[in-house]
DNA sequence: GAGTTTGAAACT
DNA sequence: CAGTTTCAAACTC
């Protein structure tokens, strides 16, 4: 198949927010995109810098700006079970961990009474 | 393709 | 810090 690798539709947020999935990938739009109003491109350089200094500030371990420690997944899934896309931990490939909230976990959550498989 | 569901990000 | 809203994507029909 030929997924578009940075296919988001962002049309409310400029893309310079961690609901733009490119921007909260650290990376920028591209022609691929069908985002409106993408400020996540080369020419506003600017203001995806302050924006990501803004996201780091108010979810210190989640960007990668400091590449000084490892990002924390920590989901809070509760329909899903963390095997569908929704969660963060699933979608990256990862078992959750015990630092996630996740309710009814299928997706490898220690402790959370269910069966659960190791690599 | 349109509409619903879902969890995360943002806001209050 | 907790609850509510907003958002874009994953999902379903």
């Amino acid at each position: 198949m030929h997924p578009q690798r940075h296919g988001c539709k962002c049309s409310k947020i400029g893309c310079l927010k961690l609901y733009c999935e490119c921007f909260s990938r650290g990376r920028a739009c591209t022609k691929h995109c069908s985002c409106t109003c993408c400020h996540n491109k080369p020419g506003h350089e600017k203001e995806i810098m302050d924006a990501k200094m803004l996201a780091n500030y108010r979810h210190p371990g989640t960007f990668k700006g400091v590449p000084a420690y490892v990002p924390v997944r920590k989901c809070t899934c509760k329909k899903s079970e963390c095997r569908k896309k929704y969660c963060e931990c699933f979608s990256a490939g990862l078992k959750c961990t015990e630092f996630c909230e996740c309710k009814g976990c299928k997706n490898g959550h220690p402790g959370a009474g269910d069966d659960n498989m190791e690599e």
